[in-house]
DNA sequence: GTGGTCTAGACCACC
DNA sequence: GTGGTCTAGACCACA
């Protein structure tokens, strides 16, 4: 695993974004077995069940498919894995500027804010 | 009022931050007293429960001050209102940062997909 | 609630199942406020995380949706909630007629078998 | 093998029913030899140890009986292998209706339904 | 009080 | 060993 969780954000939707990076950018390959429940819960340091509910999750939305008593596949078509990794993007960047504008930055000005912003 | 509150996040949160940009902006002018709890209340769709807990919090940020039997007044003093403000939006921008580099977008790349934006 | 649910296969769908029934006679309106988690889970005889589970996916599927601190609600629109029960007995007779099949009785067969069938 | 194993449901119980139609509509005649475990297996897809838990419970019901060393056989009395085939019959069909009664369709209104059944 | 998240651990079915 | 389901119980945020 990359880079560790968040603990200030709820884990299990973070997880599912990990592996949805993961898929897109090919760290797990078209049909292959993605590692143990079991396994990635202790990697990332969760309970197998978070990790089970993450793994659902994606499930339903057709970027892994599961065989019992096998494992975790990713699915051939990577289609929806893009579009779903794009659709989060979108999504944290518009509720970003929804959040900015609450907080007296009109868009521009938050564009501009965003331009000077230093590497913490 | 201006905008109306997110129903996304939690809204307690959310009405704290706004009176800090309505004070900063002068929308209440130091010393001004708001309005009641209950109209608070009415005119942002929430609990007035909620909106005691807010002004509470930003009493103790040295925002405001409340008077018994009176009600709840701007401090005379700014500086406090404008350093939250200053430190809410860059904790809010690191995050974003945080989360779109989670979402496999490098610092620079996330300025450039923030550049192009098209407001919603 | 009605009937009690059959303890020999999964309950957490069966109470999705139960609620998208209730939903689409009537037994919950529109708008609304269903039964607490906590209190579905006793009259269920289920835990409360089962229970949490299957209104989660009615919430995924249109057919309820949830208000933080308040409770879950049935959709106005009850469209959802109708079509799921459509598709739930489709795919359930479908699946019956594959097994029959599977059994050796071709469809107009099993036809034939279910229409002598005699109360249990 | 006539047709293929349905995933959607556990692989191990429907070769037993295979093979229990196989030997009721004489596709095994009484005596004779089946296929080794292995080719059943390459045929079904499945894993060996699948197949020899099948044929093992086959066994056990008095349908099939096996000659150390040499194979699998088909008992020559085939009553047990009808009785069976039929209780199958009948208990997925009484299940079948309980679902249906469960999505809120009683008896009669599922022998309508199923009247109507289009061959998908 | 409400829903939402997470942990811990058990048991099952399947391979 | 694998995934899948369920229970029990804790803690949080919100009203």
């Amino acid at each position: 695993m990359n880079g560790y969780l968040d603990k200030s954000r709820p884990v299990g939707p973070q997880i599912g974004e990990l592996l949805c990076v993961a898929v897109v950018q090919g760290e797990y390959a078209p049909g292959q077995r993605l590692p143990s429940v079991r396994e990635l819960a202790v990697d990332l340091g969760v309970n197998p069940n978070t990790v089970q509910h993450a793994l659902e999750s994606l499930g339903e939305q057709g970027i892994l498919y599961s065989v019992r008593g096998s494992g975790w596949y990713v699915q051939e078509d990577r289609t929806r894995a893009r579009e779903i990794l794009t659709r989060l993007r979108r999504e944290k960047t518009a509720e970003f500027f929804r959040t900015m504008q609450f907080l007296g930055l009109p868009t521009e000005e938050t564009k501009a804010f965003v331009k000077e912003w230093e590497h913490e």
